[in-house]
DNA sequence: CAAAAAATTGATTCATTAGTCAACAATCAA
DNA sequence: TTGATTGTTGACTAATGAATCAATTTTTTG
């Protein structure tokens, strides 16, 4: 039997709209009925399907999440060394997926939304600790007593360098961002071990 | 003549009730009538003096540039070598001046505010442009033409750091981010020049 | 002291918006 | 076809909060 099929595009309709609205605005504060309207659809349905703004925002939270996993789970598929793996879970971050304009925006006011927002700050550290393990594993091969450190440094450079492109003043391009990342991040593993 | 002082004291008083309301509740989402509230006035005082409530929020912001300024400016000055201020900026980051709880979220806020906001936008700017120029004039001699890049990472370093610290979830002191933000200044030194 | 200036209030206005709801439309199953 | 289920609307409500303003108190000054 077909399942329900209108449910699920109209939720994904919402999301995307979201997501859209995120990025332009830069901000979480955003109307439903904007969101609705981008959607194509009626307020009152938005709210029929997620229940509140807040879900909106964290059903497209999630949905940023999921993409930017597949797109690392597909690089490290690809590669076959500790050190090629980093270098693609760092060129994921960059990478055109994640960069939809406005993406950087939106990661932005997640991180604020956490801040108030239970469930944000839930999502937000599943991924912490997911990029966080994921970078440590396969530091430790390489650089090892020194693999946490490491990668706390790497994932806070990234998250920097997405301030610092989403912010319009900056002429930071996301290629530049990919080399700096990936500079320290070989920089790090040449390093004497002090 | 005693120029009109209580104006500037309850000015001064409203932008620290911001502060503390940014940081309380980690986001820009505040109430004027909140904010007055904390300060001890009124709304309608709130108002009068500073005409709007994104101009308070702005005059917060100053106010926190202006004592990282400071706190940058008094550090550079104990400083005889381009190691020592780039070590003295790196650590006015974490200081324990700007770190006053919540300002990190204040932080935060900001540079959401700066996506819709000219004039937050504008002040940011600044604050990049200087934090910049200083890295890099003191990157020089160090590492030539690699400055520009260091300083960018760098900068972009402890910007990701300050977001790591604000986040509830992580368990980073300042004095981690320190030691991180530092590690990563004399690996950049020491490091040839490929 | 008296008049002018400065400081301050809080009730009021006006706009915005999240969330609800009752009704209607479309689709499907028997 | 008919009845049930699903999809959809937009008007409504209730709350909130920014900004205004006329009125009041306090301070300054001549």
């Amino acid at each position: 039997m077909p399942r329900t099929k209108i449910k699920d595009i109209r939720k994904n309709e919402i999301i995307e709209a979201a997501i859209a609205e995120i990025g332009r605005t830069g901000s979480t504060d955003i109307t439903v009925a904007k969101i609705a309207d981008v959607a194509g659809v009626s307020s009152g349905l938005a709210h029929h399907y997620f229940g509140s703004k807040e879900q909106i925002l964290i059903s497209a939270m999630r949905r940023i999440l999921t993409i930017f996993g597949a797109d690392v789970r597909k690089g490290l598929a690809r590669s076959q060394s500790p050190e090629q793996r980093l270098e693609a879970i760092v060129i994921s971050c960059f990478s055109s997926q994640n960069f939809r304009p406005g993406i950087t925006n939106a990661w932005l006011s997640f991180y604020v939304q956490a801040q108030y927002s239970k469930d944000t700050e839930r999502l937000l550290h599943i991924y912490y600790h997911r990029l966080q393990s994921n970078l440590k594993s396969n530091l430790k091969p390489l650089v090892g007593t020194r693999a946490e450190e490491v990668a706390v440094a790497l994932a806070s450079l990234i998250d920097g360098l997405y301030i610092r492109l989403s912010f319009k003043g900056g002429n930071l391009s996301p290629d530049d961002a990919t080399d700096i990342a990936l500079g320290f991040l070989r920089q790090s593993l040449s390093a004497t071990s002090a």
